[in-house]
DNA sequence: CAGCGAAGCGGAGAAGCTCTCCGAAATCGG
DNA sequence: CCGATTTCGGAGAGCTTCTCCGCTTCGCTG
């Protein structure tokens, strides 16, 4: 998975080297000085010229995406791991909360990365993650402790809405925190009406 | 309220003329080119220079602002009609549902704005949409219709965040709308243990 | 009405950005 | 080792945001 491109495409040394380059001073670069950092930049601080970094990545968001990409992997390990926990419950809030964290972390990266890609496809990130949720969510199903009405992909949009919209919120940095446990609340609770079953 | 400043200090005839064509200008250009926009063509539709522009605006942010303000103005009003309805629930769902709608057609320029204003103040839009919000909630909590634990911020918060995920969703047009129904839900519920309070 | 101080205008232009193009250089299979 | 091919890199076009400052316009005051 290079993120680039096709997946094994057999390319030139230097070029593989130039991406792995890029990537981590983008790495870099955008932590300092988030996402709209100068892409320039980046291409100095790889090492490589402007048009290097272009061939490689059409565009910012291209790039965004590959820096987002590993961790997003790191997150779908996670989930891999809870799964073989022994509450379900207790696996799918826990996952929730490192998602939460994830999310607020790059959530600059995710934004923009949503605002500048209205046709982009590059999303299968959100893919990945959802059937990470999927596999956690249904076995809470299963085990009678979340409510069975919900999808998985409702469910993220959720907590990505708490991460987004409390991305700024530095005066108030327990926020975050209490509205997961209020979706949280709401993923137990049975659907108010629903008499059948 | 100029959004530009101080409140009432007496301009120049010139000076009040020529904030108003911006922000015209301001509200035409963002709706058809999305909240990037150059605000070179802006200050060209309205017929002023940019030095102009950027002396009544001093960044994007305060131009953003400006044109939501009155959106947003038209959102309290809404509220402020339901709060003399009947059913407290009734008024703040359909509120709820109201600010979503808003939240999801301004999303572009909410988003952008919170990306821009990693400092800036200008954001006493969120303060007076709470206040909207806090009004309608604390009557339904009376009521014994909201669970008395949420706070108007965390609420909006909550809402604000399924505009932001839902977004560019055009896949699934209803998803925004069961997001707020499950939420609705959630604010419904009584809270399920009383731990932290 | 005439004149004057100050507020405000506007456009040239600096600085910096994204992205393209193409001659030069590096790579790799034979 | 050599030629075909991929890839590099940086000059530069065409944007952008934002500043500076000489000139215009306003509105007060005598």
């Amino acid at each position: 998975m290079t993120a680039d491109g096709l997946i094994s495409v057999r390319r030139r040394s230097d070029a593989r080297r130039n991406h792995d380059l890029i990537v981590t001073a983008a790495r870099e670069t955008f932590a300092e000085s988030g996402p709209d950092a100068s892409l320039n930049e980046i291409a100095r601080r790889a090492g490589v010229g402007p048009g290097t970094l272009y061939r490689h990545f059409p565009n910012r968001s291209a790039l965004l995406t590959a820096v987002l990409k590993d961790r997003i992997d790191t997150l779908c390990g996670h989930a891999r791991r809870l799964l073989s926990t022994e509450s379900a419950d207790g696996a799918l809030a826990e996952w929730l909360r490192a998602f939460l964290d994830h999310a607020r972390v790059n959530q600059g990266l995710a934004c923009t990365l949503m605002l500048e890609e209205r046709d982009t496809p590059g999303l299968d990130c959100q893919r990945v993650i959802e059937e990470a949720a999927a596999a956690l969510l249904s076995r809470a199903q299963r085990d009678g402790t979340a409510r069975p009405d919900l999808t998985p992909g409702d469910l993220i949009q959720l907590v990505v809405g708490i991460a987004l919209s409390t991305a700024r919120s530095d005066d108030d940095p327990g926020r975050a925190d209490r509205l997961l446990a209020f979706v949280l609340d709401a993923v137990h609770a049975r659907p108010r009406r629903e008499a059948g079953a």
